[in-house]
DNA sequence: TATTGTTATACTCTATAACTATA
DNA sequence: TATAGTTATAGAGTATAACAATA
């Protein structure tokens, strides 16, 4: 027992953040060894979310989107065209740019991803209650916004540092 | 609207996992820049704290505590005894192993990390009612527990993967 | 002059392997 | 033969800077 009272007794399980660093780091590796069956990243899917919902994206509207650097993005546009998830095509509006369009494959491929997903996080919060997971994902959430986070960037996907 | 049917809407911020893997390297590279004015790093911290519960342990002892790599333990401990916040001694059992004890600067270090930790997880959890972090908390650690994590290991504090 | 996409280079961090001295 | 600590090397990932084409 500590009778000095100047004897710091830190403990980390006690503490987000060193939980949050670690959970983090711990859903990054699993999802992506769930995903390594269908071949891509957690940063193809998200990429491929966004396009999901903007087709014809530009890639540094990507890069804004997912605040990924465009030097990042290049790599994952390339990795997803070669696969022909994605293609390249003339930007309507802008010459230098590419507009970036979802593929057949890169449809169904995001239908797999969510279905991985969904099945990883159904294993992952197994110990919680369907109430428990509401609420978590709420709070996760109020801080995420609180924080002034954009969702999309983490590690593993490339985030964007200031330029 | 969605008609097709086959049109997949993956949203990233309805997804405990991306907002794990964001949120956690959110929270590490803060405090991280919060403990810059200390001169140390979230290792150093776990390695501490870890120290002022068992004094004198080795470094591979650590190292099962924290699952920190052992290649990577020698320079936390190198780092913390250049500026006098641990000590290598000779172990009492062991010839191999050393025992690294926490020297009074240390102690001071770690109240004063402390006092950084619990400032910047206030502000970090502001958007949280007193009840809510409690429960958030508790969500955390039942997530970390059933996934089988070791809390202490994580990204920026030398993973320890399979050898 | 700024922006889009791209490439090259350097830097950080980590993974792997080896080595020594002990057990 | 295995373990504790250390060191060296190489690999992955990222930051920085530059470039050509276009705005």
């Amino acid at each position: 027992m500590d009778t000095t009272g100047d004897h710091a007794h830190l403990r980390l399980d006690e503490h987000p953040t060193f939980l949050l660093a670690q959970l983090g780091v711990h859903t990054t590796e699993r999802f992506s060894a769930a995903l390594a069956s269908l071949g891509i990243q957690p940063r193809h899917v998200a990429v491929l979310s966004v396009l999901s919902d903007s087709d014809g994206l530009s890639q540094q509207q990507l890069c804004d989107s997912l605040h990924i650097h465009r030097n990042v993005m290049v790599g994952i546009v390339d990795e997803l065209e070669r696969r022909e998830f994605v293609e390249r095509r003339k930007h309507p509006a802008n010459r230098r740019a590419y507009a970036v369009h979802v593929l057949p494959a890169g449809k169904r491929l995001l239908v797999e991803a969510e279905r991985v997903l969904d099945g990883y996080e159904a294993e992952f919060t197994s110990s919680l209650q369907p109430d428990e997971r509401r609420e978590f994902l709420a709070l996760l959430q109020r801080l995420a916004v609180n924080g002034g986070l954009h969702v999309g960037a983490h590690y593993g996907c490339g985030a964007d540092p200031v330029e």
